[in-house]
DNA sequence: GCCAACGTTGGC
DNA sequence: GCCAACGTTGGC
C-alpha cells in the first residue's frame, strides 16, 4: 500500500466528522499537482489526515475504499477527481506541525517544503514515524 | 510565451 | 489581520 498525507480545513471537513460519518468522498481538490497525486491512490492505501488553520496538527487515519474518479460540479468544466475514505481512528495524541518540523526524519516532507499542497505522498517511514508520534505515551523523546 | 496582476492558502 | 509563497489569469 500507498501513504499519503491530506490536508483539511476542519471547518470545513474535520477528522471528527469523518470519524462520524464513518466513510466521505474527498473531492473538491482543485489543484493539479494535488490532483496528481489523488490519481495515484488505491483501494487500500492509507492516509494522514492533517487539519490546518487553528489546529495545524495530524489527527487522524484513514484508509481509501475507492480510488480515483470523476468529481466535477454541475456545469463545470474539467479533469478532476476524488477518493472515497474511511475512517480508521483518531491518533491518541495530535501531532503538531511544530513537532513534525522539529524532526529529522521528517523535514523533507511536502508538509513542510511545499506548504500550499493539500495532497502529498509519505514514504512508508514517515507514516509510521508521525504514527508513532501520535501513539498514547510513546515517550521516545524527551 | 512572458510576466504583471490578482487570488488563495495557510502559518504566524 | 498580515503577509509570504505560490498558483492562475489575462493582456500583450
Amino acid at each position: 500500500v500507498n501513504h499519503w498525507l491530506l490536508k483539511t480545513e476542519p471547518g470545513t471537513y474535520s477528522f471528527q466528522r469523518l470519524l462520524k460519518e464513518k466513510s466521505t468522498h474527498w473531492n473538491g481538490v482543485r489543484n493539479y499537482q494535488a490532483r496528481n497525486h489523488l490519481r495515484e491512490m488505491k483501494k487500500g492505501d492509507l492516509a494522514l489526515i492533517y487539519h490546518s488553520g487553528d489546529d495545524k496538527a495530524v489527527v487522524g487515519v484513514a484508509e481509501v475504499t475507492r480510488g480515483p474518479y470523476p468529481d466535477l460540479e454541475p456545469g463545470e468544466e474539467g479533469d478532476w477527481v476524488q477518493v472515497d475514505l474511511r475512517a480508521r481512528r483518531a491518533l491518541a495524541a495530535p501531532v503538531p506541525l511544530a513537532r513534525i518540523k522539529a524532526t529529522r526524519e521528517l523535514s523533507q516532507i511536502a508538509l513542510v517544503k511545499h506548504t500550499r499542497l493539500s495532497v502529498m505522498p509519505l514514504t512508508a517511514k514517515e507514516f509510521a514515524v508521525i504514527e508513532r508520534l501520535g501513539a498514547s505515551g510513546a515517550g521516545d523523546e524527551q
